[in-house]
DNA sequence: AAATAAACTTGACACCGTCAAGTTTCGGCT
DNA sequence: AGCCGAAACTTGACGGTGTCAAGTTTATTT
């Protein structure tokens, strides 16, 4: 071993997923590869092993770290209780799409890959958390105060996490090359604009 | 070699692309494997080589062949002249979810993968064909009848094609737990009633 | 019929994930 | 304090992967 490093590295789970998140966003999800986590952290090719079952256990944790930081980006965006609920949805749809093209590769880990276990309570319960958030924005903005589910309130979550989520997707995945590329300003506007439609008609039933 | 075949195969280019759309529909894109498909054609490991550069060219080509086959689903569910500009363009976006469902490695490689080369003219050409397929509708439906781009009916078309695809990758990847298992009416009734909204405004200006 | 090109095979290489077995260190028990 | 088991980590092996180089077979051209 190197001499810096003791044997016993103490904190290695975490290093690991921290190296994983740099070989991913540099080497992007589908080119990822366990022995160079490993050798970024500094340790040999079986390390990883007795702290994740395998490559995909590490990729479920990191999924879930994905989901977190979703989550934290739209807090940190929350304009909060003053605002109206309308410019908080919108606002939590600017803060997903900043993640999507700022952690292209963990975007894509979290939304369009086999290889996390959706079954892991971990993960889901992030991913949950993340769509819960929205959802109670949107129950905000219709004004159905209690905290009880309606099927509607489900419904219209879902379509604007449709809108936000393919606008982020596409704008990541850089398929909307007629665009050109818009500064942060200009997608804000955007994903406003796409958003104003659906908030406009609240669609209560 | 077999008995059966010959040495030259003949039609091996073409027989790769069918073997490596049933891998990846099998095995997922992440688990693709340029030896099986091979060994699928009956064909050594080696002998994709002559036909595309390497596995991206396979992918790429075949990324080519999934957006053809997603604008041929839209076109054989387009109602027709006939039919009104709002039925056509939600007719494209039930396409559109349905090839996301049934294809759904095909709709990954094409749409959440690195791995094509979307500088290959073929592939873009069979991307953009896609997409102009919906943008005629939009502006059809705007009733901005020249064949001329108006920069809202780019922001128009985004917008739709936003939320349908969305709402097709968020099925298709199964994110929307909190729905049950849609069936096709259903599906075809909830893609509806998201683009209403969008389609209701028409929002020129 | 001979030469050339194309299609395909075989074998090698480095890298990959995972498993098994060995070594080092940590922590608790006596 | 000293031991001993468990945990953390390493080393080495295995089959599988994509790609390259070199050889063999078939088709085409001259």
């Amino acid at each position: 071993m190197d001499g810096s490093g003791k044997y016993h590295h103490g904190a290695l789970k975490a290093e690991l997923l921290k190296a994983a998140e740099i070989e991913i966003s540099e080497n992007g999800i589908e080119n990822f590869s366990l022995r160079r986590v490993a050798k970024r952290a500094g340790v040999s090719h079986a390390a990883p092993a007795h702290h994740f079952r395998d490559a995909g256990g590490l990729l479920t944790a990191l999924a879930a770290r994905g989901f977190d930081k979703l989550l934290e980006t739209a807090e940190a965006r929350d304009p909060g209780e003053t605002a109206s609920a309308q410019e908080r949805v919108m606002s939590y749809g600017q803060a997903y799409v900043d993640f999507a093209l700022r952690h292209h590769a963990l975007f894509r880990l979290c939304f369009a890959s086999d290889r996390p276990d959706y079954q892991d309570p971990g993960l889901k319960a992030s991913a949950d958390a993340a769509f819960l958030r929205l959802a109670s924005l949107v129950a905000r903005h219709d004004r159905q105060d209690s905290v009880e589910w309606s099927v509607n309130g489900l419904r219209r979550t879902y379509a604007i996490w449709s809108q936000v989520h393919g606008v982020a997707d596409l704008l990541a995945s850089r398929k909307m090359h007629f665009y050109g590329n818009l500064d942060e300003a200009e997608r804000d506007a955007v994903i406003k604009s796409m958003l104003q439609p659906l908030l406009a008609s609240p669609d209560r039933s």
